[in-house]
DNA sequence: TTTTTTATTGACAACGTTGACAGTCTGGTG
DNA sequence: CACCAGACTGTCAACGTTGTCAATAAAAAA
């Protein structure tokens, strides 16, 4: 044991050739002869020879990504992050995951490090990261290449290639529903004003009501955390302050379990006393009882077309790839009844 | 834009100093003059230099390490994932993800890859892989440093530092608490027999039948996977083929989820119609109604105690850390109830 | 035949860092 | 005064690759 790694020269020693050969025999190179080609190739083999890549990586690019993400623990973080190795797997990349605290200001450090000394060549940015404007420019000045996910019915700006996500038009086509069901009285559960994703939906619900011509009630929109623990205090805190509310728009899916969870303590049946949706199609909206009516935002798929669009980006850097919107749909389950 | 990332060299230059005085600043080296030292760091933060991790591995040892797992949708990966994460930022450590299939040739092949390459130092491995005494043992060979995460009362072997979850006295224990609550027949949900973990609490179910006066009762044992879905699934096999059953153990909380929701069909009330227990005290068993008694496996601080060995380990590999064990702890919730 | 092209190979210098080692001061000790 | 230790600094060779370019041999064109 302790024996040392094989190097490209010891490749080169024993196959009686110039490392350079070797080199180009692994690179796939052209202009070389069979006879070389093949005498080589059996004596990597033998000593199973593999091309360091950290002597690689001082020719040339980081093969590396890193996805960056906030909320460690969310189900949209994990799918996102499976979407992403998929892709990466296929081309050959590998991914450091970086979770941060948008909140500190240690971020932007912790992000240019990364860049600057040449991990990854690029990043992926999660809300609410990829909402400051000026982290993308000074990533962008370290050469990084970035991809970011955003809440919108557009990119914000054409700093880099962007994915947005219309959440607006899916908050506002789920409270259609629960309007079409004759719902008159619809809670908002999860408003938050810095939460990009929170106040598109929060929009679409208010867009709903308005062309419906109805008012949206502000005691029926209620502040929180894309949290279970969230979902269940604001539905306690709306179900005592209000007894006309007949349906409730769960931010998330999470949020949404919270209040099948407070209701069900309540003693309230749903969706007979009170009809309940969510929003991301979790795996977990189909496992309650009943299941969540949702929208189906396909967290992987997104995932996997940033690292699609990064990776284009890293290997031909000429070429930027298009920006890319996701339009969602909804998904009916069982709790939503008409009243 | 574009410009090109300064090296030590650029420093050395700006400072009027050789190039090694400032690897000697960056590394905090002693023998180096108070002038020479903040007269180098004034530069490193005008230029905002900062070394190339790539070339430094060219002379040192990885400074990250691996993650690979083989069942990435369980709630399982994402908490070990934040436990090593939070152990590695604390160390300075990157972690680089790797879900693999373990019924695939490749696994070897991949990781003997990451290692034989230099992109990491060493490996935190999980089950199914970590007990394939030969995978670790070509991982070794490799120079690669090695934890693994095994179920067991204690570690199979002295290969590597080892880290074992004792399910058995734990699904022992589960067991015994639902005989004290009267239950005669329990059904076991999940048993499979490649699968180490479901093994063991089967053997600790076992045990505390035996011990109990009690014998096991083929037709209760049910195979299956550890998902919400095999847990429907095997739960409405079971109620079709079995009425004497009051009490339910499922392997891990999703089977116990999948097993609360088919009661729920079969318009049978939990907990008084029917007992459930899960394993694992995942967050949604608390987010399930009712919520499920279960055992507590502290996943992420299981994991971080992975990486902090691993870590230890690469760092001082003279002295070789313990093996660790983790006992269980039952979590009692609401959906049992006595007979 | 001579020249040009085409295929094939090798020497050598990077890449940005750290380690080994050899200097150069300064001040104290014999 | 010579010597030495200690404090500090610099030079240079690695590390394992890839890129550049020159050298060679064989084949084709003149």
């Amino acid at each position: 044991m302790a024996v040392k790694k094989p190097t490209i020269k010891d490749v080169a020693r024993l196959a009686g050739v110039s490392f350079k050969s070797v080199s180009r025999v692994v690179n796939n190179e052209a202009w070389v002869s069979d006879e070389v080609r093949t005498k080589v190739q059996a004596v990597i083999e033998q000593l199973n020879y593999q091309p360091n890549r950290t002597a690689r990586l001082m020719r040339t690019a980081p093969f590396s990504l890193a996805f960056v993400y906030d909320n460690p623990n969310s189900h949209y973080v994990i799918e996102m992050q499976n979407g992403i190795l998929t892709e990466c797997r296929e081309k050959g990349f590998e991914l450091v995951i970086h979770p941060t605290d948008s909140a500190s200001d240690q971020v932007r450090h912790e992000l240019t490090s990364m860049i600057g000394t040449n991990l990854v060549g690029g990043v992926i940015l999660t809300p609410p990261l990829s909402e400051s404007t000026t982290l993308v420019q000074q990533l962008l000045e370290q050469q990084a290449k970035v991809v970011r996910i955003v809440s919108g019915a557009e990119p914000p700006d054409e700093l880099c290639p962007t994915i947005y996500v219309d959440d607006e038009a899916a908050g506002q086509a789920i409270t259609e529903h629960l309007l079409d069901q004759g719902h008159r009285h619809i809670a908002f559960l999860g408003y938050h004003k810095d939460h990009k994703s929170s106040l598109g939906r929060y929009r679409g619900y208010c867009a709903a009501l308005h062309h419906a011509g109805f008012a949206v009630e502000d005691e029926l929109v209620i502040s929180g955390h894309f949290t279970f623990d969230s979902g269940v205090q604001m539905t306690e805190q709306l179900l005592q302050q209000s007894n006309k509310v007949t349906a409730l728009f769960g931010c998330n899916d999470e949020i949404a379990a919270g209040a099948l969870y407070a209701a069900r303590k309540r003693q309230l049946a749903v969706p007979e006393d009170l009809s309940i949706v969510g929003f991301e199609n979790s795996p977990f909206s189909r496992q309650t009882w009943p299941g969540l009516t949702t929208v189906h935002q396909p967290n992987a798929e997104i995932a996997a077309r940033a690292a699609a669009m990064l990776i284009s980006l890293m290997l031909e850097p000429e070429q930027t790839p298009k920006h890319c919107g996701f339009k969602l749909q909804l998904v009916l389950r069982d709790s939503v009844s008409p009243i």
